[in-house]
DNA sequence: CGAATATGAATGAACAATCATTCATTTAAT
DNA sequence: ATTAAATGAATGATTGTTCATTCATATTCG
């Protein structure tokens, strides 16, 4: 056999696509400078990925799923959906402060036209969406009737929306603090009821 | 005097720049594209702008002006915040419909960490919302402290993101009702309550 | 054990295609 | 005839992708 395939050039070709595709955009994030930055050669990446869609895509599937399975754990061990909301909401603030490159690409392929979370992964999504307002309406915690998508609007994109809103530093503030993060909370959670 | 500015080219020249980068985003909004869906020579966009850059940026600080200025206008004349916000996001919902392109092209730039609204449209943009709020706790529709960006999450945000979501058919749909749009404002005052 | 060999990891020059931009030229209205 | 609007071929840089080549090392064999 030859040498074996070194892992630390792959994470490095992926850290290096985080990052040019949240400073620049997809179109703007070169293969070259990919992997320049990553310090591997022009073509290293066509080894595992097909192309520079498939490289970004496979990225952005496998950052959103990290968040898709916090929330999944959190429904079982959680009981109430503002325990749920709080921890989720944490993680999402720790993602902001620990890797800010990562919660800025999903930020910004989310709302791409060309990128569209996965069929497998939305449907995923849906059905823990379900399993938060069940708990929320068992708990007497949310109103009666509300849809999926009204649900993940509160759950989901706005504290997304919000931690990137601060990472611009669109009023000036660029950090935040835990009882910030406890009215994030609050706020979604006063949406619903 | 030679012949006149054919403002009909310009006009098609910025339409097919929404549309095409709605459709493939900024890098993927090739200039020869844009010329050929606008029906003018390549490198006419020169005349009146710059560069790409700026097409797209004055592009993006109009439209966006829009929604201000209908702001701004709304602050004139409603008494409350609800009448405000309901007033507003019949605006976006009547965008979503008639020019879907225009707050599409919004939804995606405004999430580019290459482009960010004007420094002056941004102070403008706190100054409305600070109006919102004092009119909101006023008339003991809002809680007391309220900051700009929590406000401006609840109140711009988070209706854009909600028809973004719908445009995208993330969960099926496509369409809205009016029942849906006075939803909207409920969950955004609520938050704010 | 140590040298030869085979394997596949990794390279980077080369490719055609496409990019944003320029400007000499043409066109048409005054 | 004059003037400026409009054109679109041409430019050089850059794009994503390919693939013949190089190089390191795991395995095999004497």
């Amino acid at each position: 056999m030859a040498r074996l395939i070194d892992e630390g050039k792959i994470r490095r070709i992926k850290e290096a696509t985080i990052q040019l595709v949240v400073q620049n955009g997809y179109g703007g994030a070169a293969i070259s400078s990919i992997a320049k930055r990553a310090g591997v050669a022009e073509g290293y990446l066509y080894r595992f990925y097909s192309s520079k869609q498939e490289l970004v895509t496979e990225l952005l599937y496998s950052k959103v799923a990290q968040i898709v399975e916090k929330l999944e754990s959190l429904l079982e061990t959680c009981t109430s959906t503002t325990e749920v909301m709080g921890q989720l909401i944490g993680e999402l603030f720790r993602m902001g402060i620990e890797t800010p490159g990562e919660i800025k690409f999903i930020y910004v392929l989310m709302h791409d036209y060309n990128f569209q979370v996965s069929d497998l992964q939305r449907q995923h999504i849906k059905g823990l969406i379900e399993k938060v307002i069940k708990i929320g309406i068992a708990n007497g915690e949310l109103k009666n009737k509300i849809t999926v998508e009204e649900a993940y609007g509160m759950v989901i994109i706005y504290p997304i929306e919000f931690i990137n809103l601060r990472m611009k530093g669109f009023f000036g503030t660029k950090e935040w603090t835990t009882e910030e993060q406890n009215r994030v909370v609050e706020f979604s959670i006063n949406a619903l009821k």
